[in-house]
DNA sequence: ACCTGAACACCGTTCAAGT
DNA sequence: ACCTGAACACCGTTCAAGT
């Protein structure tokens, strides 16, 4: 839809050219599919032109995985300010709002979440980190209300998000009926909730 | 260390030797360094034989997720059957083994929960569902004796292996270092009990 | 600085042909 | 039935050369 327009590349912004035609196939066709070649070629330049800008197919998965992060943690901002301001309301927001993101854009969340940047992809990690930033103030929050035990180490958090993360994997493998969803985040949200509750 | 020895195939067990040989490219080497064509090589065989046993490389794929499971749910079955009979036990001893086979063969998990096999690849859910299988009958057991509320659903179960999945995939991908794996997984294990216990 | 074109070594897949 | 060898179209990566 966005192929053989005007062209308004050839010198200014390739590097973003080239990422969001990745962000498009990957979501369309996977990662498998995700070519430099055709990227450039889609793009309008030579097969070589992208090793500009990415020094190699990794570093542009690694690039699409931290762009990745970035709109989730800006969607999960967004999600949490938008909530009521008690802690059990920012909770569920940010939770829906991930798994939404983890179940619309799967090939990409693999991706994120992928071995592949084991070694050397500090970035990618760093990226992870900022878009889950507000997680522990939010369960201090919980805490401070006595929602939760003051006893809750921010690990639970970690928790809950790996639990998000796998309920995300299971439905996007087919391994769990979609229709699913809701039903095993919200019971994910209560055994977390009941699991820390004070006393 | 298993390359050229005798050559026992050229006839016999082509399909064992390249699964075997491709597990272990996989838990070497990764996903992206598997090709057909290598393993051929490897096996002895010239590189349009495998053809014969796995019409794509996709089939090879499936066929490795699927042999994922079995031992999987092989192993599964074994340290639930050596564990003390209570159910407390049982399931710590089914959660720790699923996430010490998750952590030691993480190019193998991600494969087994890879959104690839999403369409055309019933076996390798199956092999999923099989793998799991006795999970039900542990939340019922739990029930039974009273460990968690008899209004706890299979699909607590779910979200449970949802959480060890997520916990795995975490550690494989580099984002929470490898030495709070114990941790995270027992407090996953308290927080399902906490959060599913009577009254 | 940014891009091109040719070249290299490697794929997956297909197919006629051999045993 | 099972395997081979050649062929096709496609990669990623590199490098000298152009503007």
């Amino acid at each position: 839809m966005t192929e053989t327009e005007e062209r308004p590349y050839h010198h200014g912004s390739l590097r973003d050219a080239l990422l969001s035609a990745a962000e498009e196939t990957l979501r369309e066709q996977g990662q498998d599919e995700l070519s430099l070649r055709e990227l450039a070629r889609q793009v309008g330049v030579s097969h070589a032109a992208p090793r500009r800008h990415f020094r190699d197919r990794q570093a542009l998965l690694d690039a699409l995985a931290i762009s990745g992060f970035e709109r989730l943690g800006e969607q999960l901002r967004q999600s949490i300010a938008a909530a009521e301001d008690d802690f059990a309301s920012r909770l569920r927001a940010a939770v829906g709002t991930f798994v939404r993101f983890a179940t619309q854009d799967a090939a990409l969340l693999e991706l994120m979440f992928s071995t592949k940047h084991r070694e050397g992809a500090e970035p990618v990690r760093e990226a992870a980190g900022s878009a889950f930033e507000h997680l522990p103030q939010l369960i201090e929050q919980g805490q401070d209300e006595g929602a939760i035990a003051p006893s809750t180490s921010p690990q639970s958090g970690i928790v809950l998000l790996a639990t998000v993360q796998g309920i995300a994997t299971l439905i996007n493998g087919g391994m769990v009926e979609a229709g699913m969803l809701d039903e095993l985040t919200d019971r994910a949200v209560e055994q977390f909730l009941r699991g820390n509750r004070p006393d």
